[in-house]
DNA sequence: CGCTGCATTGAAATATCTCAATCAATGTGG
DNA sequence: CCACATTGATTGAGATATTTCAATGCAGCG
């Protein structure tokens, strides 16, 4: 099954079995990206919505010079443009960072189970809405961190939501971004997102490999340095989901 | 009638009359805060959703000395808090800005308006992912921006939500926000946002009057500054809303 | 072998913060 | 009406964070 680990970890309940397999039903194609490839540009009318079977999409802004920021990465489990279904264009373009799988689902499909499927269609706006919480946590980091617990926050974050669909082995960070993808996210210049990292590892925090690979050696100190509380994540252990289990 | 400022400038063909007044009577009280006051902490449990039939809230969260971010602002018009309705507590805090005045709606009445009308409840739905663009682009705001751009974007944005409700005269700026305000928005300290504010006025770009007053002179310049550009707000003269227009 | 892309480092320039002080407007109690 | 406190705006000067520019190292790769 291909969208099994739709909003894995956030829900107490589960969806349905039938709500499920309606979803699993309305995926259109499966497709592979190779890396560093754009699957939509801002502003771009859309048809089809894309979830993630397996990889990391880069989601970003350009500013007037060309330069990139980062708004958002989706991992494995995440409808990457789900909002692009009510919106019908992005402000945003999105592209992959590695290899991608994708699940294609059109916007008539979705549109059928949303009319089927309330509870379902309920889920997939709350699947939404942890997208914008996430981004006002983004805000916070850029305005309220130096690069150091920017940095870190960030991974503390991914870290997370790796665990939430068991992509994560305690250690090795598996999103292989590069060390300008985090000086992007995080709004300082790749030199001072490196002189960020030489810290952390200096601190005995994370020991990068080089080539986007990073080992994580405290994960505490990580958190703390990144001032991070996963809370806004809405892990199941924290939320009971009222509106989404009284059916 | 207390709603009917909802998604106005946005949507190209209004809500069916049917829809608006069943909005209407979803408001279940009409409360007003004096300025800067708590609406919601972050974490609370929620039963109702607040719509702003006047006024400005601010929405932050807070760092670990207690500074605060603020990570939106929701002017005439807007719900503040509908996202609460499937999240069912907030990640950030939600305040006042000056006097105010709100339309309360309970999250049974909105469960009773999604069920009846699906139109309504895309958008509603539409609504909370207008929130999460205007997060993206403070995202793109705090990472690319120097201080005097962050200001000048923050106060192009929201002249521009003020004309979609027809709230701004097209020379005095009515949100009375504080330098202080500016800055826990822009993620810089006062002084500094103190010293922004004289370099606009210096480029003859705005006049600031003290108390939150500021004339806006120049506003082209202003966007420019601020590179700001206003699709991501979703107008109705950029966007064909069509997933909510083929009924 | 000589690319190329990424990581790393140094040194000087710039942006922003911090601390401290002053000023103007406003309100309050006597 | 005056003395005083409060709040927000403003300015200066030195400290710190971050950028910029430039150079080097290192690995994979045709």
């Amino acid at each position: 099954m291909r969208t099994q680990l739709f909003l894995k970890g956030r829900l107490r309940h589960d969806l349905r079995a039938i709500e499920k397999q309606a979803l699993e039903d309305a995926v259109d194609d499966v497709i592979t990206l190779a890396p560093r490839k754009t699957l939509v540009e801002r502003g771009e009318h859309l048809e089809n919505s894309y979830y993630i079977v397996e990889g990391t999409m880069l989601r970003h802004i350009d500013d007037r010079r060309g330069e990139r920021q980062l708004v958002g990465i989706s991992v494995s489990g995440d409808f990457i443009d789900l909002h692009g279904f009510p919106m019908k264009r992005l402000d945003h373009c999105v592209g992959s960072l590695g290899h991608v799988t994708l699940a294609k689902v059109p916007h008539k499909a979705i549109a059928g189970l949303v009319d089927e499927f309330p509870h379902l269609a309920r889920a997939m706006w709350f699947s939404t809405l942890l997208d914008a919480a996430m981004h006002r946590e983004w805000i916070f980091r850029l305005g309220r961190l130096n690069a150091e617990g920017r940095i870190a926050h960030l991974i503390s974050e991914i870290i997370e939501r790796l665990k939430f669909v068991g992509k994560y082995d305690g250690k090795n960070f598996p999103v292989p971004l590069l060390q300008r993808d985090y000086a992007e996210a995080c709004g300082v210049t790749p030199v001072h997102a490196n002189r960020s990292f030489r810290t952390l590892r200096e601190r005995g925090v994370l020991d990068p490999q080089g080539d986007g690979k990073i080992v994580i050696l405290d994960e505490t100190a990580l958190n703390k340095i990144g001032e991070f509380e996963g809370d806004y994540l809405y892990g199941e252990g924290v939320l009971a989901l009222d509106s989404l289990t009284d059916r």
